[in-house]
DNA sequence: AAGAACATCAACCGCTCCAAA
DNA sequence: CTTTGGAGCGGTTGATGTTCT
């Protein structure tokens, strides 16, 4: 595999061979890589800086683990595919010892083909399916989410619904994205979805900054479900910033037709910071929207309600912190 | 068995970002 | 404020491996 050698000025291109690997690794073992312009001259090189780099973070780094993605990885991966587009580095921030190149590969190589096949647009993330017909759109959306989730989940669940969930709306793939997304009506359980969007475009400078504060951390195992409404604070931000357990509440949603009902499961996250979006959604509901409960509200008085809750958001330093 | 077609993934290229001068 | 250069990112390439016909 690789590309053949050619000397370009001296400097060799093409697949490294071992013992230059072992004189990159034994070069940063012993004196890091510093410049990695000027790596090569001092390791004995006869790479280019660029090409040191690259095969250092790509291939001997000591924490890298290779081989096959599991289910959870993959799972994770799709979540935030869907919600970052091809950013691979911020995605690479979540999977502990995968590179960006190695997911960028599989996504390409695997999930990409698998979602197509699945009648799953993914770049959208949305059903193809979804908008050449006016018979019930979310029906097949779900049928399409049923579908992919049956195919993807081999063993016992116990990972984020938040692919779920974010199946429901638009999947923004880069800022502009992300504003213009916010524009057309939706339905109103969307919301889950708007509030990512909306802590980003109003609180932080970039995508890559939201996803480190995505929820996706480790599950707890064999914890008792809590209520979704045991969960009350008059500060909301301090309810997920110190809860270990948040929630583990089935929940039922209805599309917009309120013709199919759709269960969601939750999961229980333990962390010290923000664990879900339904989570953050739900707390600030707390205020008298009351935790996880349909709306039916015009585009309107959604967006009324997100001003509020960024205006909240504007004027609460605990919740700036987790930023 | 052999060639064609497809899949995989390491590595390269060109671009952007950002800090330092 | 502008310029410069290093680092990093995402898209793409192409050699090699695998499956299909």
């Amino acid at each position: 595999m690789g590309r053949s050698p050619s000397f370009v000025k001296g400097v060799k291109k093409g697949p490294w061979t071992t013992e230059e690997d072992q004189k990159l690794v034994a070069y940063i073992e012993q004196n890091g890589h510093g410049s990695w312009r000027a790596l090569p001259l001092k390791a004995g090189l006869q790479r280019c800086g660029k090409s040191c780099r690259l095969r250092w973070t790509n291939y001997l780094r000591p924490d890298i683990k290779r081989g096959k993605f599991s289910l959870q990885e993959e799972q994770t991966i799709i979540q935030l595919h869907a919600l970052l587009g091809n950013r691979w580095s911020a995605i690479a921030t979540h999977l502990p010892k995968r590179t960006d190149n190695e997911i960028k590969n599989y996504w390409n190589t695997h999930l990409k083909k698998r979602l197509t096949k699945m009648g799953i647009d993914p770049i959208t993330h949305k059903s193809r399916t979804a908008g050449n017909t006016n018979l019930s759109h979310m029906t097949q959306w779900e049928t399409a989410r049923l579908e992919a989730e049956a195919r993807l989940v081999h063993g016992p669940r116990r990972v984020s619904n938040f692919y779920q969930r974010i199946h429901h709306g638009v999947a923004p793939v880069s800022n502009k994205s992300l504003v213009s997304s916010l524009s057309p009506p939706q339905p109103p359980y969307l919301d889950m979805l708007k509030a990512w969007q909306g802590i980003s475009l109003y609180k932080l400078s970039n995508v890559t900054e939201l996803a480190q504060c995505m929820p996706i951390v480790n599950p707890v195992e064999n914890v008792e479900p809590l209520s979704l409404n045991e969960i009350t604070t008059e500060d909301p931000t301090s309810n997920w910033k110190n809860s270990k357990v948040l929630f583990n509440a089935p929940e039922t949603l209805k599309d917009e037709g309120n013709q199919n009902m759709v269960e969601m499961s939750n999961t229980i996250y333990e962390d010290g910071y923000l664990t879900d979006a339904l989570t953050l959604t739900n707390c600030l509901r707390n205020d008298g929207g009351g935790g996880g409960e349909n709306r039916d509200c015009d585009f309107e008085e959604e967006t009324s309600y997100w001003s509020n809750i960024l205006d909240k958001l504007g004027n609460n330093s605990s919740f700036s912190s987790v930023f």
